[in-house]
DNA sequence: CATATAATGAGACGATCGTCTCGTGTCAAG
DNA sequence: CTTGACACGAGACGATCGTCTCATTATATG
């Protein structure tokens, strides 16, 4: 039995997963939904090759927008001394919102996937089915007042600001409320500063 | 040339339609999407005479989900003798976010195909591809308050309860937090009456 | 270099989608 | 009751989905 120790290849699979992602992130900027034999043949793979990377297409499309237009958040407070998290928390909601509104077809199609595609799998096991970009941008605004915060108004105010940061919010103004994106801003705008108020009163009170 | 009024059959045209948006809630309850074929079916009509009155599957599940799982709002408040708009805002956030966790299965298959259809039509014409609960449910919890707000900050109330009040705020909670039901709701609690308390503060002072 | 093994390509398969045409049934005005 | 307009049913069509099998290529190790 001369077992040898199987060839690693992992390096052939990072790319070719790479390829699969970055291809239906540029079929996916002008908001059509790319089919998967698009993205397959885009990527210079074959259609069997993509159904082994990704179950689906929807599985395929909810990783896709989030790698290529994701900026550098740290970029945002690196030249910024300001310590008011009133402020940072307002200026980090802002550079979301622009994210979000320049990248709204792509990152509809990806909310779309994401939420079928986790009722799917609802009987299922669970599945780590999509990335959190806001926590750490809400955290990164928030850390230079962390310790004004008692740590249970801390946690509800980061799922609080949790609701108003995402891609999530910009659904319920253009389809729900078809208020356009200067207002929505306006809206957002006071609401992260009235919650951020709200959770440091609680916390310096009593 | 003859001329006779056309037969209206308006009857006819809005029970088929009904049968259909019925047969969808029916099959939606479990979280299954259905095919068209399969829905139908289920209304006794042909798959051609499903195609005449939606455009596309997503089209047909967007609607349906709706007119199932509608409360009466208006019992909410019936025999409720509380003015305090913090108080009233809490309550309906509560029946609200009942029914969206109820009902979480078909409500994320018509929030897929909701966001979807948004982003399909970006470049047609606009479509009132969507309906709108959560707004008059808000207007009602804080109707007795209605005069206690500057009208420029009742607005902003309302569309920044709007983020909180309905299914998209799930979605964040479930698959981005992964927060289980119970704390959905704190925070959701702790965030409405925080809105309020602002909006209040900022409308009666000055 | 040689080779075992992993990664890929090619393509068939049934199911569903959305569109189309044509024929039949049915309502309601005259 | 008659009849014209309308709703409906049946079914074909190509496109895409997701799964499968089998052959071919590429890679890392000895």
């Amino acid at each position: 039995m001369s077992k040898r120790k199987p060839p690693e290849r992992s390096n052939q699979r990072y790319r070719t997963r790479k390829d699969l992602i970055d291809a239906a992130g540029r079929l996916m900027k002008n908001g059509h939904k790319p089919s998967l034999e698009e993205v397959a043949e885009a990527a210079r793979v074959s259609r069997a090759t993509a159904y082994r990377y990704f179950p689906n297409v929807e599985a395929l499309l909810v990783e896709a927008p989030l790698d290529t237009a994701a900026p550098d958040w740290d970029a945002l407070f690196a030249g910024d001394a300001s310590i008011d998290p009133e402020e940072r928390v307002d200026r980090a909601e802002a550079a979301m919102h622009r994210m979000v509104f320049d990248n709204e077809a792509a990152i509809r199609l990806m909310l779309s996937a994401s939420v079928a595609r986790a009722a799917r799998e609802t009987d299922g096991e669970a599945v780590p089915y999509r990335q959190n970009r806001r926590t750490p941008l809400i955290e990164a605004a928030l850390a230079p007042a962390r310790t004004r915060f008692k740590k249970a108004n801390y946690n509800r105010l980061r799922a609080a600001l949790a609701m108003i940061f995402g891609s999530e919010s910009m659904v319920v103004f253009r389809d729900v409320l078809r208020l356009d994106e200067k207002t929505a801003r306006a809206v957002k705008s006071w609401a992260v500063r009235a919650l951020v108020r709200a959770a440091l009163d609680e916390s310096q009170a009593q």
